[in-house]
Parts: C-alpha cells; structure tokens; sequence
DNA sequence: ACAAAATTGTGACATAAATCACGCTCATTT
DNA sequence: AAATGAGCGTGATTTATGTCACAATTTTGT
C-alpha cells in the first residue's frame, strides 16, 4: 500500500527506513470508488492525499453551475486544496475519484508532526509544491498566451493517456473551454 | 539594506541574530533604475531576488509580441523564474524594474548552501512557495471561472496602489486581456 | 437484459474580446 | 522649447468562444 509513496520520496531525498516506517504511522489508508467524493465544497479539507493507485480530480464550481478542474491527479501525485487545509477554512473545491483509487490521507496534525521529526519531509515537500508552482505558473501563462488547441496538444503530450482515461467535456473543463469548443476543435484537427 | 528580509523572515521562522548575519552574508545587494531589465528571456536565471524596496514585473513576449505577466514583485517579495533558476536553463522571462529598486539578489550555490547551513529557512522557503503557489491556483481558476471585470476588480481590491504604481496596459497584460479591452470596462464602470 | 444516465457531436445564434486604425494628452529627453 | 515616445481612449470590424437546442451513441446500475 506505501510503495508508491516510498519510491516518490526515495526519488526526491534520502531517508533512512526507520523514518519512513514513522511516516507510514501518520497516514490513513482509504480505498475511494469511482464517482465517489474525498471532498466537497463548503466542507474543510481535514487530508492531503497522496494517490497510490486510481486517478482524482480536483475541482469548482461556478455561479453558473459550470465546473472548473484544477487537477487531475493520478497515481504518485498529490492533491488537497491546501488552502484549506492549512487554515481550516471551508473549502471552494471538490476532489472526486474519476476511477477506484487507493489513496493515503494525512491530517494537518500527523502532517506538521511529520515536518517537525523528519526534517528531511519539509524539503520533499518544499520541493513538490516548487515543482507544482513552476507548473501551474506554465499553465496560467499559457492560458493568457495560448490557443485552446494549444493547451489541448500541450495536455495529451504531458498525460498521452488521459484521453483515454477521462470524459472530453472534463478534459475541456481543465483547459478552460466549453465541451461544445473542444468538440469541434477535435473534428477539426482530424 | 537588509530590514525588509528581516522582517518578512521573522513573521514566518524564528531564526537567531547569527543565522540572519550569515544569510546576510549570501546575499548580493544591488540598485537597478527603472526600466532596466535584471533578467532577458534567453538567458539563465542565475538569481533569486528580494525587493527590499520599489517594484519589478516579471513577464513573458509571445510569438505575437504580446506581453503577458506573471507578477508584479513589490517590497518584500521574491521573483526569479524558479524553473531557469533550478536548472540553469535559458529563461522565457523578462524581469524589469518599473520603479528605481533596491534588491537582494542569491544565487543557486549561495540559496542551496543557505538551505543547507539553516534549515529554518528551507522551512521558510516552503511556506513561501506554499502561498504562492495557492495565489497563483486562484488566479489560474480565476481566469477561467471569472470575467476580465472581475478580475480587474479583484487585482485593485488586493493591490490597492497598483494604479497608482502602474500603467494600465499592464494591468491588462495581468488579468489576461488587451490595453483596448481594459480601457473600455473602465468606462463602463464610470 | 433493460432502463436510465452520461457522453459526444453539431447546427444556429449570441457575445465577449481581439484587432486595426486613428487622434489626443502627457511625460521625458535633448 | 521642441521633439519624441509612451500611455490612453474610442470607433469599426473580425474572430474565437459561449449558449441553447436536439439527436445519436455509449456506459452504467439494478
């Protein structure tokens, strides 16, 4: 159940086994089905999770009832709204399993015990949210810059299988246009 | 020179009077006029800057010759291009003071060392990262939920002085929209 | 296996924003 | 003081995308 995660964090610093069995103590376990919820807006983000199998999505809603999707976030990767996590305060976003997934949840307590008895943790995680920064600064910018079709090309070359693992009108919703847009963009790219 | 770094430090990380005199020590002080460029996009990011006093954008020029910002970096900020900065390649960023500055600048070698040598600060760094990266989350959601009005808004409501500081063309090449777009919702909202 | 729900495509039309063009004002430089 | 350039406003037009509506197909749940 913690191979995944021991190999992520073996790849970005060295720990010792004896910390990673601590780590292990301070995460829940929990198996999420398809179109099952891990959190819904309104309600505080209690987990940061990290997804050992399956494939999540992170997501708002807007006035309009449109849905806006942050992240999809597959195994080896992690998601929460960190906002909310951090402060407590009730959370914009939605994260929803798009398959079964197996997931490792940390509490902001375990998570700052964490940070506090294995110092090397506040590095791996310093270095995942710089690396998520540098990419979600690319994306914002190439929303600014770029075409729709851009960012579409852009997405299947970063995820080749996410095609084929999630619903058009969600890949469209990720790249910021309408199911109707990306539909005719796709019949015409042949 | 050094007050404002101190100051934003201490609000996050307690450190000793001899870990900042060390820090101190990494630093390169520098003055840069306005309109002066302290990165050109084709070459490394070789610093990591704080503002101890005026402002810089950081920003990048599309095929087109659009300008497109990402930030705006006023006293007590950081900007770099963190991805050239890391790994040494060339930089898609332009940064350029818009007021006579006074910056801190450190380079990847005195940063990793800094780190390295007070951990307190790879802490520090972490939860700086952190809320940028939650702001810049925001305002990518932003840009695909909200339109430029509100963005418009949004942007003065957070950074009061902005118009005062800024022309507005480049408030527009912020929220995503051109000089003419932003200069006829203004009208609009008398 | 069947009914219900989800997904996708596509036409007609509306809308927001980009583009192109021009003139005015203000600041900066010499 | 004159000259140059930067900044800003605004009209006319084009373009990309959104909205609404409906049908066809596929997937899912019981």
């Amino acid at each position: 159940m913690y191979e995944f995660l021991h190999k992520k964090v073996k790849e970005t610093i060295s720990i010792t086994d004896e910390e990673f069995e601590y780590a292990k103590t301070l995460f829940v376990p929990k198996k999420l089905r398809k179109k099952r919820f891990l959190l819904e807006d309104g309600d505080p983000c209690i987990y940061t999770t990290f997804v050992e199998k399956g494939l999540l999505r992170s997501f708002t809603v807007d006035d309009k009832g449109n849905e806006h999707i942050l992240q999809f976030a597959m195994q080896g990767w992690w998601v929460a709204d960190l906002y909310s996590f951090l402060t407590g305060e009730p959370s914009d976003y939605n994260i929803e399993a798009l398959e079964d997934s197996e997931l490792l949840l940390i509490t902001k307590e375990s998570w700052d015990l964490l940070l506090q008895e294995v110092p090397a943790f506040e590095r791996y995680f310093r270095i995942l949210i710089q690396n998520n920064l540098i990419a979600t600064q690319r994306r914002l910018m190439g929303t600014m810059s770029t075409t729709a079709e851009e960012r579409y090309l852009k997405l299947l070359e970063h995820f080749p299988d996410i095609s084929q693992r999630v619903p058009q009108h969600m890949i469209a919703s990720y790249i910021g246009v309408t199911r109707e847009t990306l539909s005719r963009l796709r019949s015409q790219m042949y």
